[in-house]
DNA sequence: TATGAGGGGTGACGTGGCGTCAGGCTCAAG
DNA sequence: CTTGAGCCTGACGCCACGTCACCCCTCATA
């Protein structure tokens, strides 16, 4: 089965004048018939659609050609990824929403609010940073989407389960009162940072005490954490620090 | 309360640059200290806010300023209905991720999809349709966008004037009990679609019935236009849809 | 056989929403 | 009195297309 440009484009949404943009910078390419003629076959199409997810977020056609280019791309996992995105994005626009919610409440009441309320959820800096963080190109990205590549839905389980377990090892100790800098808590530390190492990238203590930050300004990861645990990412993100100030001294 | 540029730009998360254009093109324009610095202040500030929830929707700058600036414009109203159009693109983001999940089922188990059911979600057309129902009617609207864009604040004054000294001269004649149908008010009638074409479309005949139909059927136009006498909308309406009944004669 | 509508193609220029300088003024702090 | 941070105004650059001009091909209908 193949398509033509104007198939293509009621197709999918985009005109013709899109589909042969992207052709031309070499985001999505389709073969020539012998007049000329574009010819989309199936993995045009399944590419195409794959921009188009990427688009949906935000992504500029470059940073799209290069994810889809990336020798070490790996179709599922990015599927998973943009599906967590997709529902960042919801959580984003539920934000907005709250944000309107109140102006709507704050104009009926004949108030006026503060001004720094008045922008909550719109800031993109902070949204951005994940996305690096979840796109990034760092070595650590590479190293882990090559390791996750491999993983199979059961593999994902026990990592799950096991991070999950180490986060209610934490959260025992937090509730015992015990402070963030015991030997225990920083056994449990150490801990974590050989799970990562072990099914994603190489934790570095630099790395590690970036994930420490990130627990506590990330609120995507914080939430999650937290579900095992009240305050529990600022816990954990304590401890960690304090493995590293302790073996500095 | 006042702000200077760079406090709004962290206030908001956008940058200065974007700020200074927004003030070049006349979307939020803040006064001016002695030093010829940009001074903003409450109202700019709500007026941002504004801004910031429509270019969430994907409006353009100027669909924004004709709506903000509409002389018709309800705060309250408009919110309102922000509030529903956000809530139907997170139904839209919840389609895609249908999309999304069957993406990743048919992967999975390394079936190919439907080439029709790859993009749903993504067709903007539709939505588009939607918007232009809710927020503007076809060319009509553009051309007035064209136009106002060009008008300055004094302009803005003049039209708004225009209008008041028309809709008080109809409420004079419905206040001496003077039929809808009688010639001074066919005349006003005349005149009211004269004061759209010269500032905002070219206002057939069609479209001026259409507006007598919106004065009574929207909220909105009802509201404003009744600040200057009581049923005033209907009565302006009446005094419309009679121009047209009698020259079809 | 002409013809006209409807598809395809390639430049090339226009546009919107800024980013990114360059060059110069202002102002509080040291 | 300098210095650095922040402000200003142009002016150019860039991306993701829209739009237009001009030409080719094909197929149904006159």
């Amino acid at each position: 089965m193949t398509w033509t440009t104007k198939e293509v484009a009621t197709l999918t949404g985009l005109t013709p004048r899109t589909l042969r943009h992207y052709d031309a910078i070499g985001l999505v390419c389709p073969s020539r018939a012998e007049n000329d003629y574009r010819v989309y076959t199936q993995p045009n199409i399944e590419r195409l659609q794959d921009v188009m997810f990427y688009r949906e977020l935000g992504f500029s056609l470059h940073e799209i050609a290069s994810i889809l280019d990336d020798p070490d791309y790996n179709k599922l996992d990015a599927l998973l990824k943009l599906r967590l995105a997709l529902t960042e994005r919801k959580q984003h626009i539920n934000t907005i929403l709250q944000t309107l919610n109140q102006t709507i409440q704050a104009h009926q009441q004949g108030v006026t609010m503060e001004s720094k309320d008045m922008f909550n959820g719109f800031d993109a800096s902070l949204h951005e940073e994940e996305t690096q963080h979840t796109w990034g190109h760092t070595s650590a990205y590479k190293e882990s989407s090559r390791r996750t590549q491999k993983y199979t839905p059961e593999d994902w389980q026990k990592i799950q389960q096991e991070h999950a377990t180490l986060y209610d090892a934490f959260n025992t100790l937090k509730q015992n009162n015990t402070p963030p800098d015991d030997p225990r808590a920083t056994r449990l530390a150490l801990q974590h940072r050989e799970l990562i190492s072990n099914y994603f990238y190489t934790c570095t203590p630099e790395i590690h005490q970036g994930l420490a930050l990130i627990y506590v300004q990330d609120e995507r990861f914080q939430k999650n954490i937290n579900t095992h645990g009240e305050e529990l990412a600022t816990y954990i993100s304590q401890a960690i620090t304090h493995l590293y100030q302790q073996t500095s001294k």
